[in-house]
DNA sequence: CTGTTAGCGCTTTCAA
DNA sequence: TTGAAAGCGCTAACAG
């Protein structure tokens, strides 16, 4: 590429000469090439965002403000999905460092995956966004689970129920550790009972969420009044299940989710839940990289969840 | 890179060899470069994928089915957002030539963008997914969006619906002419009326389907007892904008949306709305995209509409 | 079977 | 102010 192309260097050129080169470019249809750019300087102008799964409208935002905020560098983001599955995770990494992307957010950890994202950090900056990391080093953009279980369990307590459970998703997704432990202690603090059973969901989708809620049902003891699904998909097929067996929300039950998906002040019953900043966490999560990528410190970010108060929930009036 | 790593050439390599040279790759953490490769070989086997906004769940479909069947060729998509902006569509398609994408994806097409895709597909293959460019000779993975509008009038005319209305998105997006093309015609040929008013919404979403459904409120003439809106956010904000006029759906009119994005049937009241295919379109541009890599011709694919009835609609008793 | 080389388009450096 | 050359890591081609 000439240097009368290049903004940097191109008031070194003489005029003239400046005018015919872009003009002989414009003329030829010439375009610089940015992968030959990028093997010449390290840089690709792409990060890796690794998501667990598009079809969960919880990553949406995350990209669209990443995306968004990465556009103001002239970075486009390259995504890929695990399935929540390490081994697609673990070549996926490789695959991204193979590309030279210049930094990797990931938004599908799980515990097992630290070590394989330890290792990438050292040749990449890494920015660990949604999913936290309890343990690890790496820069963190993330939310306070634990406070948004026990939000959860003080708004059910408020209303009265004293016999509640959770629809637990799978616990070594440390959102979900978080939230169970949470609320579990919360309920324990405000003298709430909690009815435990054994399962949690494979994965935290709607399927899931019905088959917990079944098995909760059909198990023994007394029927808690309420019941905190730990994200919204769950809590929407944990209404379904309630629904064919007959059962009313928020008469016969009331039910928390968590993350706020959109739409979910548009269902029946319209979902108390507690909101997941999205947007927050993608839009802090592209300024890191901005930062990282500039030489930068960097400081975890951690926001705090907030109850959206609807009408799933209402106060105790079962017992 | 050694031929020793590469598995095409690995068997013309004495064993002990290759075994040495593996080791070696090993010890010292080698990595082979993608950028380098796409250097010499022309290929980076990344697509660029241009969609008009990520917030709207109904891309999230395609992404993902398209990031799936891309995956099996060692493909990534490369993302962008053109926010129904042509200067940024311009610009974004002008970036991911200089990456070197394989294949372009676009999935925000208007009509004004025809002549810089075609421009585009000079250089490399181009693929346009769910919104059409009815005069293009580009290859084309989309959906019959008049026989969709005309499915939604015949509809409400077997109701009994004698006036409706619609809430128009964009002229420009070939989808929502489409939609309204085949709804006007079809409810002439049905001999049912149309109260027709000037506006279009800016953007196909919820708060435009506000904006629309209260023009249309206050409009002259008597209101219509069925609105077909041109896509499922819309349809949710005519819903809302009636509901705080005090109007019922379906009882006072009855609601049409498109697309079934997720979760419309969970929504109250649970959507009556023409099913886009949008995993579909995503799975067979994916396909699209690796024949055309292949070398191989490719055939536009059409694919047809679904009506998905729920309770949104009812037949007409106000007349 | 293995070693060597040219060259992909760029940036950086040094010479003219 | 401009020209020329080296080299980023790879692939392809050819020589040994």
């Amino acid at each position: 590429m000439s240097r009368a192309l290049n903004p940097d260097r191109a008031r070194l050129v003489k005029p003239d000469t400046r005018i015919a080169v872009e003009e002989a470019a414009r003329r030829l249809g010439y375009r610089p090439d940015m992968v030959a750019r990028g093997l010449q300087s390290g840089r690709t102008a792409t990060v890796g965002v690794v998501v667990a799964d598009l079809g969960n409208t919880f990553v949406t935002p995350i990209i669209h403000q990443l995306a968004a905020a990465l556009e103001t560098a002239g970075i486009m983001p390259v995504i890929a999905e695990t399935q929540d599955d390490h081994g697609r995770f673990t070549r996926i990494l490789d695959h991204m460092l193979g590309r030279r992307v210049d930094a990797i957010v990931t938004a599908a950890a799980r515990v097992g995956d630290q070590e394989i994202l330890e290792a990438a950090a050292r040749l990449v900056p890494v920015v660990v966004a949604a999913r936290p990391l309890p343990d690890s080093v790496l820069v963190q953009v993330v939310h306070d689970d634990r406070a948004g279980g026990r939000l959860a369990a003080g708004h059910l307590a408020g209303l009265g129920h004293r016999r509640v459970a959770q629809l637990r998703g799978p616990l070594d997704v440390a959102n979900f550790s978080a939230r169970e432990v949470g609320f579990t202690e919360a309920c324990r603090d405000l003298g709430i009972e909690e009815v435990v059973f054994g399962e949690t969901g494979a994965r935290p989708v709607f399927e899931e969420g019905e088959r917990l809620m079944e098995a909760l049902l059909a198990g023994p003891g007394r029927r808690p009044t309420a019941v905190f699904a730990h994200n919204d998909l769950m809590a929407l097929g944990g209404l379904a299940a309630l629904h064919r067996q007959g059962l009313s929300v928020p008469e016969d039950m009331s039910m928390v989710g968590y993350n706020d998906l959109p739409a979910m002040d548009l269902v029946a019953p319209p979902l108390t839940t507690v909101r997941y900043p999205s947007n927050e966490i993608g839009r802090a999560a592209g300024e890191l990289v901005i930062q990282l990528l500039a030489g930068e410190e960097a400081e975890d970010v951690l926001l705090e969840p907030t109850l959206i108060v609807r009408s799933s929930t209402r106060e105790d009036r079962v017992g």
